[in-house]
DNA sequence: CCGATCTCTGGACGACTGTCAAGAGTTCTC
DNA sequence: GAGAACTCTTGACAGTCGTCCAGAGATCGG
């Protein structure tokens, strides 16, 4: 009957219950990787028992997904200050790389499970439609930095969304390697290739001011 | 006594039936991935049974790195007659991007498999060591191309050896998910890629010809 | 041709996996 | 406060896994 206001009662708990169970899934994941994360790990780490997964979701798979796709929804939001506060070109790009620093450090294991669960999908057909999805939004979000970029610096962006965000993912995924293998240098050096790359993602501006 | 001449009898064989099991490992490993490739499946897919694998190699993680040096081997290799053959920096240009599309047509299975071994050394750190170790040959391949590609083009490289292959592998590892989900045109915009993305490792030349 | 060494097979082991179900414990409804 | 519905625990199941091993078969030196 009242579908609209927000008892608190009759599916939210159980929706509730699934967020806390993805939440303490994602600690073990990020810890273990996907291949290594078993149900019984998994509700070790968390205040169930393994039995009660099966309650919640249908499939160890079920489960993965709804992991990643939670993730995503709190990570895909990450730049959207630095794009807001941002008032020169130059500010936005000090701004990004220090963000992406900030994520390798903070997050490193959330997002060496991403990469493993894409990798994971080279092979698993079942993981893709999600994979695919995270991707085109990650793609997104990298392209809402880039293109306000362009804005500020009175240019326009040189390559597609898609490119721009492969190059990108290129650095970031071999900086993440570097930093797990606590290689010297490996953040400062992001930081730095940043800095150089940026600029070469505009095309020169159709009208030179003046 | 006789450690010189190739005698093929006493060792060789033994490594031989290494390189042999390695072989039918790959096939097996391409296909399901590092997770699910089980020692009896691997086993299956060759000749042999699956107590032979323990006879050969000490451990299943032995075996998987064995064969991954072994893939490295026949494939670091690949560009080289491009570079070679190359007389013009378009020339190159083509050769490359044209052999890059090769690559993943042809070798889809091999490069899924390294990437998500790459994946895996993110979280176990006995598989750093040889990735690391691969990852440094493939830039040294990559930075083979370009800094050849910029004696032709009479300009020097803009970008370190390792940003220019953290840049294409980023692009490359965009095109193989694409292909494997059969997305359409991956392949000719890998190609394109490649051909808007090269101009842009370069610095313009110190001297300008005349 | 016999004995020694190398090569390989097939089965067994304990540990671990995802899944499920029976039932205890809890919460809600009337 | 009794009964129904929901929530969760525990133990069991059929598989699969890496590993090991006793012994068969092959190969080779003498």
């Amino acid at each position: 009957m009242t579908t609209a206001t927000a008892r608190r009662t009759p599916a939210d708990k159980h929706d509730e219950r699934r967020r806390t169970l993805a939440e303490s899934a994602l600690r073990t994941l990020g810890e273990l990787g996907y291949a290594r994360s078993s149900l019984r790990e998994i509700a070790n780490n968390s205040e169930f028992s393994h039995g009660v997964v099966h309650y919640y979701f249908h499939d160890k798979l079920e489960l993965i997904v709804f992991c990643v796709k939670q993730y995503k929804a709190t990570c895909v939001h990450r730049y959207d200050g630095v794009v807001a506060d941002a008032t020169t070109a130059d500010e936005l790009v000090s701004g990004f790389a220090d963000k992406l620093v900030e994520t390798i450090v903070d997050e490193a294991p959330m997002h060496r499970l991403w990469y493993d669960l894409r990798s994971q999908s080279m092979f698993e057909e079942s993981l893709r439609e999600a994979v695919l999805h995270i991707d085109q939004t990650l793609e997104d979000m990298v392209w809402r930095v880039v293109s306000t970029y362009a804005e500020l610096a009175d240019a326009e962006p040189a390559m597609s969304p898609s490119v721009v965000y492969g190059l990108l993912d290129g650095l970031f995924q071999q900086a993440l390697l570097g930093y797990l293998c606590e290689r010297e240098g490996v953040l400062e050096g992001l930081r730095a290739q940043v800095h150089d790359l940026m600029p070469m993602l505009l095309r020169a501006a159709v009208t030179p001011r003046g």
